[in-house]
DNA sequence: TTCCCTGCAAAGCTTTTGCATGCGA
DNA sequence: TCGCATGCAAAAGCTTTGCAGGGAA
């Protein structure tokens, strides 16, 4: 986490902007968070913590965490977004059960390897992929 | 296509629906389309060809045309969609060039196994899922 | 002093919805 | 006649943007 500050306070320095109070605040929260949240939501948590950033600089900031690599946005339906936090370490896709939203991560080599095959084959330059895979998680099965 | 409408028109009658005037014409343009398209596409084609149909009605009426299962409805990003005929045989999945936003479909039937497997492994009910590859395609990636 | 960053409010975009009218069965 | 379907306009929901003021280097 610590160490994700750090990573982004070189990125905007990098980048010739300033590491205001604001950003180190919405990028501590961000980091603090272990699932998947919206904008909206961190700006709320933002706000409960007694910060008074503003929902555009939430926006503002969250841009830059992508751009910096350390947040993937997700598209989730009806033009929201989700984001997580991204270790760059190894991609991963997710599982999503349509009635709780419960997000399930899981990653596999096998299929990275076959899209990797299809690429070739159409000679497609990849620089990103996901895959979602939308149905009922074990407890809703259950119901 | 004929037969596309056909099934469009057993779908309206077995929902206790009228298989309006407007109805038919937007099926008929859409089933007409061989291509991925928006809504506003649609609407400004029917436009154009002296249809009187409005935007609410052009969605109201993909909506049932997606419940019908003869078109597919994809996400794409900033909350606007495409939507594209289903033929309802085999699932495909889509890479999309970033530069020029061509689409191209493939399938991949191991892919699909082994998304049946993990699903299998996490006890997950997989209700449908979409793999998405972004990327430059072959003349994009020329200039 | 310079200029980037912020907050606020307004705008943007696609899609949905409320409501009165109208057409079809 | 009855009621679903339509068109229009407004609302909705998330996100972006313009602008003026404020703060950091």
């Amino acid at each position: 986490m610590k160490n994700k500050l750090n990573r982004f306070r070189k990125f905007i320095k990098d980048s010739d902007l300033l590491f205001s109070r604001e950003r180190h605040e919405i990028a501590a929260c961000v980091f603090d968070l272990d699932t998947h949240f919206s904008a909206d939501e961190l700006y709320l948590k933002l706000k409960q913590q007694g910060s008074n950033v503003s929902r555009a600089t939430v926006y503002r900031t969250l841009d830059l965490l992508v751009k910096a690599k350390l947040l993937s946005k997700l598209q989730m339906k009806q033009g929201q977004h989700l984001y997580e936090n991204y270790d760059g370490i190894m991609h991963h896709d997710h599982m999503i059960c349509v009635n709780c939203g419960k997000i399930i991560e899981f990653s596999s080599t096998e299929i990275e390897t076959i899209q990797k095959q299809i690429c070739k084959k159409y000679n497609f330059k990849m620089k990103s992929h996901m895959l979602r895979i939308c149905g009922l998680c074990e407890e809703c099965q259950k119901k």
